[in-house]
Parts: structure tokens; C-alpha cells; sequence
DNA sequence: AATCTACTTGGCTATATTGCCAAGTACTTA
DNA sequence: TAAGTACTTGGCAATATAGCCAAGTAGATT
């Protein structure tokens, strides 16, 4: 494989890698709604601030979101719209995956 | 946070981690353009047979890829044929990034 | 200035991932 | 049946990740 394959496989792979994480995918999601303060999403997701900040700056290495100070406040927000259209298929994976499920409780009916 | 949110968000998580590796990104790429066996997929990626063996595991196990032996081969495709879309986001983070990282270029000869 | 709020960072432990080698399985060919 | 090919799995060491607490920073409030 070429090196320039692998750099770009990389730069891709760190991005897919700072979005597989649970708490990061709601923040993503929630983000997408409007730019939140990092205790805003404290609350929410129930973890301890410093474990949040940390997943933000996971998220914000990997160019997901831009983050903004406003008094105390830092402000995050996500900077590229699209990530969105991401889950779509994200969610066919997952459907396919119970269609699957389905098919085995069938052949177990018969 | 409801327990039926998180669930789905590590199922999603999940999906998304089993993407986010040079390697597997490159087996989903290659696999995108039709079905593969394990020994073709490890001479282009040259690492160990068992690696690229447990990464197609991994694949398999979040439900992207689907096995079939014939003979003594393995043969691998995609089981959800969207995928690639999804690469088109991807590469719009890392284009967001490589502006910026110009126009902090842009800053600098100012 | 002292204190409070909102964060970030350092340090730690627990846990997960990666990649190789070695060993095992399952077909195929001699 | 013996040996070869194509894989998978177990086991291990190196490395990375996750989450908490404690300590530090920066702006707001008293």
C-alpha cells in the first residue's frame, strides 16, 4: 500500500475514532441542534466535567466541532454540518443487523 | 440521559469504531468494489494473516461485512452497500481542516 | 482582594486495542 | 494418508483509551 493511501486512511480513521465513543455521538447530535456549553452537556450526559471536556477535545482535535469562550462559558459547535447525514447509513448498518436477527428467529420457526 | 438513547448511541458507537482503523477503512474501500478473500486483503495491506484476519473479525462482528468460504478461501464483501457514502463527510472534516490550517498560513504572512 | 463558577489539565488505575507468533482447523492436492 | 494452502484463534506485550479526583486557570461576582 502506498504511503500516501495509508496517510489519508489515517486522517480518516481519526476522525471515524473520535466519533465512536457513545457520549461523543450525543454530543455530536446535540450540537447539531445549536452550540451548547460544555455544562450544558455535563448535565445531560451525567459524566463528571472533566470527562466531558476531555471528549470535547477529542472532538475538537479531530476538526468535529469549534469551541468559543463567552464569559465563563466555553461554547461548543459543530463545524461540519453534514456529520449528520453520517448516521444514515450508520442506521442501515443497524437495521440490516435486526433484519438479520429476524431472518434467524425465522428459520428457527420452521 | 434515557437508557434507550444510550443504548442506540453504542450501538451506533459501535458501527463507527469498527470503521475507524487505516486498515479496516481500507478493507471497506476495497471491499466496496466487490468481494475479496482474506489472503488477497492481506498481501495489499502486508501485515500478518492473523491481524488482517481479526480486523475482518471486528468487521463482521459490528455487522459491515459478511464471510463466505468457497474451497479453502475466505471470501469477504460488504453487507451494506452505503458505506462509501459516508466517506463524503469524512473528507469534508479533513478538507475544513486544511483550510484553516491555510488560513492560519494566511495569518502568518500577514 | 477573596470567592465563585466554568472550565482544562495532570495523574492515576482499569480496561481495551493492536499486532505478532504459534498452534489449531478445514479444505485440497500429491 | 501426508503435506500444503488458507484461514482462525489463543496468548502475549506494547500502547491507547476512559473516567474519576485533584489541582490549576480565567473570568465574574462580592
Amino acid at each position: 500500500m502506498e504511503i500516501e493511501t495509508r496517510k489519508h486512511l489515517e486522517a480518516r480513521a481519526k476522525v471515524l475514532k473520535a466519533m465512536a465513543h457513545p457520549s461523543r455521538l450525543f454530543m455530536i447530535e446535540e450540537l447539531s441542534k445549536g452550540e451548547r456549553c460544555v455544562c450544558e452537556l455535563t448535565e445531560m450526559i451525567g459524566a463528571d466535567i472533566s470527562t466531558v471536556s476531555k471528549h470535547l477535545s477529542v472532538l475538537k482535535q479531530a476538526g468535529l466541532v469549534i469551541d468559543e469562550k463567552r464569559g465563563n462559558q466555553v461554547f461548543y459547535r459543530l463545524r461540519v454540518p453534514c456529520i449528520l447525514n453520517f448516521f444514515g447509513c450508520v442506521e442501515s448498518v443497524l437495521e440490516a443487523q435486526v433484519k438479520d436477527h429476524s431472518s434467524h428467529l425465522n428459520i428457527l420457526r420452521m
